[in-house]
DNA sequence: CAGACTATTATTAGTTA
DNA sequence: TTAACTAATAATAGTCT
């Protein structure tokens, strides 16, 4: 030791001027300030716990370094300390912390939003859906002639002859007027008998309780047909 | 000073030990522990002002007196840097805070499934209502007959005069059948001439284009009657 | 209580390794 | 990078106002 510091004295070259006062304000070198803050980090946190264990207190320190990095000290810990703090703090919440409460209520909006549109939605639809069923089912009730012919009864069946009959005499008389208004050689050669029609298909209304209607097939429509007979209420 | 300085000398009684050394344990002297906390926590509050200075940086301080009083120190502000801390720390949710967080994600859960519930029902409402209007449409294009016999073509007037001619053989055909199986006088007196039964009343297919069928009114039903007639494709 | 003082200890800037 | 060393500065225990 004594001899260091003789060599040290005699080579005149003091090993180290010692600790220079700096002036507090930012350091410009940028390794120099690395430096300073890791020491002086170290530092504050032995102080604070220093202080936690001569004075029984509880202390939190959150330190976000110049690179963005959160260095942390906590006695017992930051989290509950925070906790405690916030709990105890609550009104005054600031920048970031209200940035991301507004965006979460907005969040919140809008899912709100999204779910009062969408039951709009679904009343609308749900009152589509009820207005089908309904016309479906009035149908149903009111066109009762659109069941199979086996399951009318006697006065329905009745009734139907009665249409049927009316119909026809009608049918003619419109064809009839048809033909005089429109004289064509097509129409005629299409009303006319052998002009290409087939006679009525096979059909099973009578007996076949799955079947609407009464299956034809005429050639002319290059389809099978279906006539059903209907009587409803008005 | 120079006086003091020698008054105190004078009086061979040093005005003071200095600093000394103390054990980091808990003070047990109240009065003592009082001052060494509001020493020590200016102190360690002025070492954290340095340090952010001098290094940019930023810190936060909170500490609980022995009396539970919160005592803090911020730069730029404590809640600020406590949010930061705590967004990017967000596993370690805490008591209260842990209770605020877990209420209003359940909200927001519950919004969600909500959300979904109703969009599932509406899926399932809209399918509904897809069906009965497919089916509609599709009654529309198949029984195209259903229209006012005005709209119907020459060749859809001379399938619906076969078809009728047909029918009413097989409807006389199934109703002599119907009545040989059931001989009742119910069905003869209504089936008789002058049973009771209306001509049909007026009608107005043939020229009313609003009106979807022929509207007969007959006495036995109390009501107003539609026929309409129908050839669809299979 | 809070400040001032002082003697001492603690911290740390600059350096070297 | 981190650590050790040194000398200077900074902090503070004990004391007094």
């Amino acid at each position: 030791m004594f001899c260091s510091r003789v060599w040290s004295m005699s080579k005149n070259k003091k090993s180290s001027l010692g600790r220079q006062k700096i002036p507090i304000e930012k350091i410009p070198k940028k390794s120099h300030l690395q430096v300073t803050f890791s020491k002086r980090r170290s530092g504050l946190f032995k102080k604070a716990s220093e202080l936690c264990t001569l004075c029984g207190v509880e202390i939190a320190i959150v330190v976000f370094s110049p690179a963005d990095k959160a260095f942390s000290f906590g006695h017992p810990e930051v989290e509950s300390l925070i906790d405690r703090y916030t709990t105890r703090n609550p009104p005054q919440e600031s920048s970031a912390h209200h940035l991301v409460e507004a965006h979460r209520n907005a969040n919140v909006r809008d899912l709100n939003m999204q779910l009062t549109q969408v039951f709009n939605h679904l009343e609308i639809e749900k009152k589509r859906g009820e207005d089908l069923d309904h016309v479906r089912k009035t149908r149903q009730r009111q066109f009762w002639w659109e069941n199979p012919v086996d399951d009318l009864g006697l006065d329905e069946l009745l009734q139907l002859k009665l249409s049927i009959e009316d119909l026809k005499k009608n049918t003619e008389k419109h064809a009839s007027k048809f033909m005089l208004e429109h004289p064509t050689n097509i129409s005629s050669s299409i009303i006319g008998p052998n002009s290409g029609l087939a006679p009525f298909g096979p059909y099973d209304a009578f007996h076949n309780k799955s079947a609407v209607g009464i299956n034809i097939a005429p050639t002319p429509f290059h389809h099978s047909h279906f006539v059903t007979f209907r009587t409803g209420y008005l």
